[in-house]
RNA sequence: GACCCUAUGGUCUAGCGGUUAGGACAUCUCCCUUUCACGGAGAUAGCCCGGGUUCGAUUCCCGGUAGGGUCGCCA
């Protein structure tokens, strides 16, 4: 039989990075076992359900490119899906929780207390097997001692989380339930329950947390906690599913940077860590460098021109040519999209400001006559390219007796306003001669 | 308070009784270079502690300690 699995989320608002990796390892083993990803909302609190919370997950999976066999199309809880377990929406689905809550009132296994509906618990300690872990033997904790029934229904109507988790997982054929170290402890309840239907309880793996740097608990007001900053921030969806992966499971040959159609070859629950992992923002930023790097051309230019859109600076006015030549001059020179405007808007305004402590250091009097032939040098090329810029700075720098650095950096903070950038010699090119000669000349006259 | 899980450099990890404890990120140095980045060479840094078992423990067992989790009419 090949294996059911679910990523079944609580739509809250946004997208726990933990939450993504759970749906990542879930849809990883689908994907390597041919078996089929369910996505499962679990919108049973009403008070926060939204439409708009839903499609947060939904974009988040869709961003990451991790697509479900069943599930729910739309974030409309009553709207079109695919599959035939469905309802995908706990909501959806009240008949079930009521069928099974009778069958277990008329076998006795439950009872009605003060309005509210409880599950008669083992006393006995529950053995948990658990594909990541190993066997766990849970017994009760002192205070289940006093009481081990637990509530199924609450007096208000609504079943509780555990009762209808369960319910669904078994109604849907779920056959392995891949879910975040934080519901070991429980799954003694689920398998009491599983039993108690008469079914034999699914296959568990329950995979480590990912925790702050500090090693805390990531939780909603923490940087990096939902997955939509990256988004936001100018990560790749490779990247940080890359990075994912490498987060509580290792290939165990040293091979780090991979394509997730290579992980899903490797990838599978035993060889997945016990330990929690701690968040380290700087790897992640090196690998959304080495994406980045290796992007299309096309990919490049359509992500950068979305990130001046975001920091407002319209490239729709330049032509696609000069705009794509621009974007071609930072590729391999950052590594997140939002750090693009920043680094290279001098593309896309008319007026440049100079970095103070720059200017300080490169608009020295002694500069001015240097920047004067430099300016000559380029006003009598007739092909303004790299090559010949380049000859034209060098040769300039060899009439002077000086070495190139000094003619650079004035020129580079002449046309770009900044000590740092692309490539000098390329970004002129792309800037072209009118450009650059203007600059030259604004730079000679605004700072001495 | 009880119960459960975990423990290799700052971080992610390889290791599954005998290794000069390997790789990556970060840090530092040098090279390359017009800046930055990339690339190349190198450096610093690690088996939580204590008992066992064993000829021999990072590795197996027990106990501490530390971190995380759970014990809701939250999910």
């Amino acid at each position: 039989m090949k294996p059911r699995v679910r990523f079944a989320p609580s739509p809250t608002g946004y997208l726990h990075i933990g939450g993504a990796r759970t749906a990542l390892f879930n849809w990883l083993y689908a994907r390597h076992t041919g078996g089929t990803f369910v996505l499962r909302i679990e919108d049973t609190d009403d008070a926060r359900n939204s439409q708009e919370a839903v499609d947060v997950i939904l974009n988040g999976l869709r961003w990451l490119g991790l697509d479900w066999d069943e599930g729910p199309l739309t974030g409309d809880a009553t709207g079109p899906s695919k599959g035939d377990r469905g309802p995908y929406f706990q909501s959806q689905r009240k008949e079930n929780y009521q069928r099974r809550v009778e069958a277990l009132l008329s076998r006795g296994l439950a009872y009605e207390h003060e309005g509210a509906i409880k599950f008669k618990m083992t006393r006995e300690p529950i053995l948990i097997p658990d594909l990541v872990v190993g066997d766990v033997l849970r017994p009760l904790t002192d205070r289940e001692e006093v009481d081990p029934d637990w509530v199924l229904v609450r007096s208000d109507g609504q079943p509780v989380f555990h009762f209808v988790n369960v319910v669904d997982d078994l109604e849907m054929g779920i056959t392995h339930v891949i879910r975040g170290e934080d519901h070991l402890s429980n799954t003694a309840k689920h398998i009491a329950l599983f039993k108690a239907f008469g079914v034999e309880p699914p296959k568990y793996a329950h995979i480590p947390l990912i925790l702050n740097a500090d090693g805390s608990k990531m939780s909603k007001r923490d940087k990096g906690a939902s997955l939509t900053s990256y988004l936001d921030d100018g990560f790749l969806p490779e990247a940080v599913n890359n990075y994912l992966c490498l987060l509580g499971w290792s290939p165990k040959d040293n091979l780090e940077k991979m394509p997730l159609a290579e992980v899903v070859g490797r990838f599978d629950l035993p060889q997945i860590l016990r330990h929690n992992a701690k968040f380290d923002y700087e790897k992640l930023t090196w690998l959304q460098g080495e994406y980045c790097r290796d992007l299309p051309g096309d990919r490049f230019y359509e992500l950068g021109v979305h990130a001046f859109a975001k920091a407002g600076v319209d490239t729709n006015k330049f032509p696609i040519a000069y705009v794509k030549a621009a974007l071609d001059t930072c590729k391999g020179k950052i590594k997140t999209f939002n750090e693009l405007p920043a680094y290279a808007s001098f593309y896309f305004r008319d007026e440049i400001a100079y970095d103070p402590e720059a200017a300080r250091k490169s608009f020295v009097p002694e500069s001015k006559p240097r920047l004067e032939k430099v300016r000559d040098a380029f006003g009598r090329l007739s092909t303004f390219d790299a090559a010949s810029i380049e000859a034209a700075l060098k040769a300039t720098a060899a009439e002077l007796g000086v070495k190139v650095g000094v003619l650079i950096h004035p020129t580079r903070l002449a046309t770009t306003g900044h000590p740092h950038g692309p490539s000098l010699y390329h970004l002129l090119e792309v800037l072209g001669k009118e450009k650059v000669l203007r600059r030259i000349e604004k730079g000679l006259g605004s700072c001495w």
